[in-house]
DNA sequence: TCTATTACCTTGTAGCTCTAGGTATATGGC
DNA sequence: GCCATATACCTAGAGCTACAAGGTAATAGA
């Protein structure tokens, strides 16, 4: 019986500093009205002035997300013959956005600050 | 011979558009001056006062890249017994600092105009 | 009839970031 | 001398996000 080099544990990473923006864009969109998915394809496109454009192999996945964790629930409703998941935030939603929200703030203080840094040289 | 279904093409994806920003960091602050690895790890921390911590892990195949694309070129010195090794900017690396500042400006006002929608609601 | 639009969805990949290691030298305390 | 800590470099492999590229089905308009 040979000893087994023990495998490299790695366990789960924390998620990637810059990520979880496309999901705050959701949690704010939804924070104010509840939306359907498809609706939330064009409204990051238009509340970001074009900057930001999220495809739906991108939207869809970060809504089933949040609403298995529990940030979001959803409400089916057949409009003009075609079926739209309405999504709205839970109270966690509410506190996960405020969070993402802090996050954003933070890495985005720091970023600025590096950059504003040359000026002042 | 069956007729292969064409394996989906699958071509390469744009990077996800919030990252590199780490990228961003270190160009930004070897404009500044020519800087070795370690010495950047504790610049980062520095500079964007705490708000983001890039570990080694992160830092140097991000700087092995930019060499690699011409963005960077390294320069080894020997200090006190110990092996530095220095980068600075080239021309395409000037280039690439611009370009990625601008794409941080436009999706950091998209984001921002996404969260200040709320207020004039 | 054919195309465009709405509205949902999934699969598989690319690429980035992170963890968790590794090597080697110098320094200061005991 | 010995050991822990700091400096300074590095990599492999996993985890995860965001992406492109598809697919289905219904409606509306040309």
């Amino acid at each position: 019986m040979v000893k087994q080099k023990p495998l490299r544990r790695m366990g789960q990473t924390n998620p990637p500093f810059m990520s979880g923006v496309p999901e705050l864009l959701l949690l704010q969109l939804l924070a104010q009205r509840e939306m359907y998915g498809y609706e939330l394809v064009k409204s990051v496109k238009l509340v970001t002035g074009e900057a930001i454009s999220l495809g739906e192999g991108v939207i869809y996945p970060v809504l089933h997300g949040l609403e298995r964790n529990g940030s979001l629930k959803a409400k089916r409703k057949v409009v003009g013959g075609r079926t739209r998941v309405y999504y709205s935030l839970t109270a966690k939603g509410k506190r996960r956005l405020e969070r993402l929200e802090q996050d954003w703030n933070r890495i985005q203080t720091g970023v600025n600050a590096a950059l504003g840094a040359a000026s002042h040289a």
